[in-house]
RNA sequence: GGCCGAGUGGUGGAAUGGCAGACACAAACGACUCAAAAUCGUUCGCUUAACGGCAUGAGGGUUCGACUCCCUCCUCGGCCACCA
């Protein structure tokens, strides 16, 4: 027998894949599609690492199963290579970087073809072939036309070491995505794509997802951050135009004491002569330009603000004059860059009027009433009012006591240990008696143990109370006082106990225990509208639709802003637009396209907002395509992220010479059935891509509304120390090294091997050697039973006389088949290798045939491909059949009778406590177990002076026995 | 601050209501060897001399039975972050 060399056999069979196209995906009309898509990487300097090697092998895995399934599958690769590295080695070395492109392409492309990757190279596309781009220019042209593409000066995220605009999108914790340079503002002239105008569409097409993960749903849906609400119009005094406010909660009108506008609101401007302070004002604005260029978090969240005197405004609901304020909490491009200030109910609010010395009016109070407890208007609890509570810890028997003031705000008493017992509850009651005046409360009736009755209802009704440990006993001899509004008139009211408990659920709970960890507070909290005149007693949904509809127009805003499009770059697709002294902007016609970019020696971008493009007089002056003037060209470049919004498009029909793809093929291949890729990519790409194509839907250009029906995200994979890889940590497993040693089919496996595909894993450099050692026990264990197929049955498995498996092997196959059959269909690889190991332990020794060998290799041929290939080929020339690849047989189906044990083991509970085992026929009846059982001595010594008051079976499982 | 996810041996992880720790790594011992490596075999959560007891971040709940479901708290990770 050979050793197993994978630098051997691994060559030899990519050499076949692709001697024999194996892996070449045509449209069939008899075979179902599957597209896999990965997404396709930037062919960088330093190669492909495992960030690459987690979605890719993954991807791989999947499309050589789907393969066997009989689905004609799918599952091409390219090169997004546009972009800043190849740039920036230009303007060091003077290489173009397209030469770079190249280079790096081939050593990408050879690292996948190590992988054993089966991709679909007669597929492969580059973002920066003119064939390619020349498409991602006429799609751009298409949203122009439609006036999605739109010139705007405006102030935008500004890279200094990148010298170039960034999408909101592409700038994370103030930070430039790329470099991690902290980014500025700067007005500057840009080109933008219209994504608000698909907000809607955007967030609607996400419900017909179901295959996506939550998560990334989610922080898509909080991305485009649909809020709904009123604008309202706030009159200004002596002025005819208003200021327009947007707010979530017009029910709280009644408590806007102030408002602020942004420091860019035209208003300042507009007011210039009115504002009696304006020059204070001017310099509060310059600031906070200032500010917003520098690192926020380091500056804290301190609220400023400069009031403009000599403006007010008047409060539409209660009529009265409110002042009005700048202030840089208040941000000018969301919304209507002003807002109404309601203190009392919002957090920023509060901060900002407790700063300021604002009036707070609170106009919600905190909702009480429990569900099955209807609304009382005998019981108008209003928290202003006082409230006395004593709250115990049954667990430390600690006791807190609480109260509220009428005009304060909430107060904690004292907190108190056991040790402190009645004398300190007695303390408790003069202290509050005497802060409230109320001399008659009665705090506590039974100290130190719980009100059974209050306790009970608490723990049905109020787990949260419970929860928390606490247990309320709020006694007045044997009826429950509540002191509510009622008690400022010195008129006790008396309620059920049943009303206490929603009492405290609804008020203390909610509010007041915030209050007592963390001090007074804006109530943010639904609950019932008060202090607004004919509102009063309205729920705050209700309140919203009412008093927003009443006093200003229900509407919608989103937190998506439009997709910033150029960049002042020389590595990317030039905008293909021209600019005519006499036609304005003007498309380049479909027959100049593409809009090839100019070779040049200087890549050097200019830092002062204009693309390197400029300074190519050449180049920029062109003819007007209507009028034949002298024109210019546009010189801004696109972002790096166009030519991804469409590739996977591109991949049907990646030749096509005159559209950017054929309408039967994308019908055939769309939508992507899987698309693997990092988290990271959530609210950029994937995003964008989603909007490029339910734009190409609407236009009728593409065939499906959502291009991805399955997203499935991966964890990323970091150091063998924990630590994110990366060179300065000196902790980066280079695959390739991983591929040398151990060979492709270990690295795959073991990559799979470390855990869940989508969880964050470790590399463990030891570990790699458990897959290798299994690989070379499958390698001997195929090998001896090919040579020798005449061995004894003891100690070794073959002999001519038996043509058929031992029964442990049928059983273990079929089990097998079942496994990894629902796991690949999971995603669940890791447990795939863990059942692929079990198998082997367990029926190693047994009698296998020679086809139910070629069954488990047709099993582990989509996790290890060449080991597969090289074994089948091994048995095939045994048997004497002709050799071809793995990948034209087809999936095994398992035999459901044959995935069952024949004979189960039982485990015997008494209360739930395993007591014995007991191994049985599969299916046996509960009347023949419990009767078996019954005869066991562990039983019948456990059961001597019990009764069984109550037996549970699960068939096949156990047997539970309850005295 | 908001939203999302996760916490299980020395390590990576398995088990999604039914024997917690599958499968591996590491470690220890044994076989083979002059020896070492490789390979094969055995042991391997904590505690106890043992019977047993205790264990899935902490506490509580539901259940005959909870890593799994529910509640509260803690810790870590991710995304967003003054979005009205």
């Amino acid at each position: 027998m050979q050793k197993y060399d994978h630098k051997k056999i691994e060559g030899k069979w990519q050499a076949f894949w692709a001697k024999n196209k194996t892996f070449i995906a045509k449209e069939s009309a008899k075979k179902p599609k599957k597209f896999v898509l990965v997404e396709f990487p930037y062919p960088s300097g330093a190669g492909l690492h495992m960030g690459h090697l987690r979605p890719y092998v993954a991807g791989d895995v999947y499309s050589r199963f789907n393969r066997l399934k009989g689905f004609e599958t799918m599952f091409p690769i390219g090169w997004d290579a546009f972009g800043l590295p190849a740039e920036n080695y230009a303007i060091k070395m003077g290489v173009h970087p397209s030469i770079t492109t190249k280079k790096n392409v081939a050593n990408a492309k050879k690292q996948i073809q190590s992988w054993g990757l089966s991709f679909d190279w007669s597929r492969e596309i580059n973002t920066t072939d003119p064939e390619y781009y020349k498409w991602t220019q006429w799609l751009f042209l298409q949203f122009y036309k439609k006036g999605l593409a739109y010139e705007a000066t405006g102030l935008i995220n500004w890279c200094p070491k990148d010298k170039t605009g960034l999408a909101n999108e592409e700038v994370i914790d103030g930070k430039c995505e790329r470099c991690g340079t902290i980014v500025e503002k700067k007005e500057l002239r840009q080109w933008y794509l219209r994504i608000t105008a698909y907000a809607e569409k955007l967030l609607e097409g996400l419900k017909n997802l179901p295959e996506w993960p939550e998560a990334v749903k989610l922080q898509q849906e909080n991305w485009i951050g649909k809020s709904t609400g009123a604008i309202i119009k706030f009159p200004i005094s002596n002025f005819q135009f208003p200021i327009e406010v947007f707010t979530t909660r017009p029910d709280t009108i009644f408590g806007a004491s102030y408002m602020v506008v942004a420091p860019e609101h035209p208003l300042i401007k507009n007011q210039e002569s009115r504002i009696k302070n304006y020059d204070e004002v001017a310099k509060y604005i310059a600031k906070a330009k200032e500010k917003a260029e520098m690192d926020r978090t380091a500056e804290g969240k301190e609220k400023t603000g400069v009031e403009l005197k000599g403006i007010k405004a008047i409060n539409p609901a209660t009529k009265q004059e409110i002042p009005v304020w700048v202030a840089d909490y208040v941000l000018g491009h969301y919304g209507t860059g002003a807002i109404m200030a309601v203190p009392a109910h919002d957090v920023r609010d509060f901060e900002f009027a407790t700063k300021f010395k604002l009036p707070i009016v609170q106009v919600v109070a905190p909702e009480f009433v429990s569900k099955d407890e209807p609304p009382k208007p005998e019981l108008p609890f209003v928290p202003r009012n006082a409230v006395v509570c004593l709250v115990r810890n049954p667990k430390t028997n600690e006791f807190l006591c609480l109260q509220w003031q009428v005009s304060e705000a909430w107060k904690t008493f004292v907190t108190g240990g056991v040790e402190k017992g009645e004398d300190y509850i007695v303390a408790c009651q003069r202290e509050v008696a005497e802060e409230t005046g109320y001399k008659n409360i009665k705090l506590v009736a039974e100290l130190g143990q719980a009100h059974e009755k209050f306790y009970h209802l608490l723990k049905k009704e109020n787990r949260h109370a419970y929860f928390k440990g606490f247990v309320f006993d709020l006694v007045n001899e044997d009826k429950t006082e509540v002191v509510g509004e009622e008690l400022a008139k010195h008129k006790p009211v008396w309620v059920s106990e049943k009303s206490v408990a929603a009492f405290i659920k609804g008020a203390v709970f909610k509010h007041f225990w915030d209050l007592y960890k963390t001090g007074p507070k804006a109530l943010v909290e639904s609950g019932v509208v008060i202090n607004s005149e004919k509102f009063d007693g309205l729920k705050t949904e209700e309140a919203i639709t009412k008093m927003g509809g009443e006093f200003g127009k229900l509407t919608v805003q989103y937190k998506l802003r439009d997709w910033v499009f150029s960049r002042q770059r020389y590595w990317g697709e030039p905008i293909p637009l021209i600019h005519c002294e006499d036609c304005g902007i003007v498309p380049v016609p479909e027959k100049d396209l593409p809009v090839k970019l100019p070779n040049v020696k200087k890549y050097e971008p200019t830092g002062n907002g204009e693309s390197p493009l400029a300074d190519i007089k050449s180049w920029v002056k062109t003819k007007c395509p209507k009028c034949k003037k002298t024109a210019w060209r546009e010189t801004n470049t696109m972002p790096q992220w166009a030519g991804s919004s469409w590739y996977w498009l591109r991949y049907a029909d990646p030749k096509n010479k005159t559209k950017f793809a054929d309408m039967k093929k994308l019908k055939y291949w769309q939508p992507v059935d899987v698309y693997l890729g990092g988290m990271e990519h959530t609210t950029l790409h994937l995003l964008y891509s989603r909007f490029w194509n339910l734009f190409l839907y609407d236009q009728g250009l593409v065939t499906v509304s959502e291009p991805y029906k399955k997203r499935h995200p991966h964890g990323i994979v970091l150091g063998p120390d924990g630590e994110k890889m990366s060179k300065s940590r000196g902790n980066v497993v280079n695959p390739d090294e991983v591929v040398k040693k151990y060979g492709a089919d270990t690295l795959r496996m073991y990559e799979m091997f470390l855990g869940p595909h989508e969880s964050m894993v470790s590399w463990n450099d030891q570990g790699v050697v458990g897959v290798r050692r299994f690989l070379d026990r499958v390698w001997t264990w195929v090998n001896e039973i090919a040579e020798a197929p005449h061995q004894q049955e003891s100690g070794i498995r073959n002999q001519e006389s038996r043509a058929k498996d031992t029964d442990k092997v049928q059983r273990a196959l079929n089990k097998l088949i079942k496994k990894i059959t629902e796991d690949l269909e999971n995603f669940r690889f890791n447990t795939s290798i863990s059942a692929f190991m079990e198998f082997h332990n367990e029926i190693k020794d047994e009698f296998i045939t020679l086809e139910s060998i070629k069954t488990f290799l047709i099993l582990l041929y989509p996790f290890a491909p060449h080991i597969a290939e090289e074994l089948n080929e091994k048995v095939s020339k045994v048997e004497k059949k002709k050799v071809g690849s793995l990948q034209y047989l087809s999936w095994p189906n398992f035999d459901p009778a044959l995935v069952i044990e024949s004979s189960v083991e039982i485990i015997v509970q008494i209360n739930g406590r395993v007591k014995a085992k007991l191994t049985v026929a599969a299916g046996a009846t509960q009347e023949a177990v419990q009767a078996q059982v019954m005869a066991m001595d562990a039983v019948k010594q456990a059961l001597v002076g019990e009764s069984v008051k109550r037996v549970i079976f699960v068939p096949n499982r156990l047997i539970n026995l309850v005295i």
